[in-house]
DNA sequence: TATAATATAACCAATTAAGTTATATATTGC
DNA sequence: GCAATATATAACTTAATTGGTTATATTATA
């Protein structure tokens, strides 16, 4: 299952999507915009650092911001950064048929189930999903 | 996730499958030629025969059978049958966008990705996976 | 130098998943 | 009738995962 922290790492690029260029958010700020546990958004942040989609600056007046353009950021993106690889089953963790089998048929059906899935969240981005939720408020 | 429970109950379905009409199997015949542990098995089968998939016959030379075409269960029937409903996200194990709002665009999104792979498990009978995984041996 | 902010790791409780164990019940064959 | 074999059902165990908390260190500003 896709788990809330990469939900909650979605919400949180959003978000700061939502702003102008620059626009620097203090996690305090996003968690109570969002409603998300404020430690979370602490424990979260060093890994979109680290994929280089913010940047966080110490200290009083810090804060995080963007920095790269949320249009090139894809969900698929997020959520396999914050949860590892995407899996439907148990078989899918494996790269590897199951029982020494070079073939299963029942793994081409969850792979291409799970493709299918894939493909749409590989298809909207963080800019994208910003200005949906924009649109409905 | 799909649990392995449910991938366990498919492939039962697809071993009696393979065989003629109302062919007989024990769970421990399934279980051995599909390695699968023999107690899952017997475990699962009264799930199967309540959803009228499948008969048990008690006693000695007891068995199991399919009680229906296999052409008309589908993968996501199987599974849902076993792990109850699917959800890709703990969103939608709800039936309610979350905070009392009326709309969600990443709902939606997750929504959107979900039937896309669900598609693909309906699209799936245990007939013609039985018939597949015949064609790979 | 006090304060405010991020960085990082360690920890905890609840749930789920996978599998095991135990017992009851039914049917067949001798 | 009775032993053997098979399903029916529930309870239990173990390990992993999830969601979230806590604690501490580090940095930068006013």
């Amino acid at each position: 299952m896709i788990t809330k922290k990469a939900e909650y790492a979605i919400i949180i690029l959003a978000e700061l999507a939502t702003y102008p260029n620059d626009t620097v958010l203090t996690s305090r700020e996003i968690a109570a915009s969002r409603s998300i546990p404020v430690n979370l958004v602490i424990q979260l942040m060093p890994l979109l650092h680290k994929a280089g989609w913010t940047t966080g600056t110490r200290g009083a007046s810090g804060g995080i911001k963007l920095s790269i353009d949320p249009a090139i950021i894809t969900l698929r993106e997020v959520i396999e950064k914050v949860d590892g690889t995407i899996s439907i089953t148990r078989c899918l963790l494996s790269s590897q048929p199951c029982g020494n089998k070079s073939h299963c048929s029942l793994r081409d059906i969850w792979i291409k189930a799970q493709n299918k899935m894939l493909s749409v969240l590989e298809e909207v981005s963080i800019k994208e999903l910003a200005q949906a939720i924009a649109r409905d408020n």
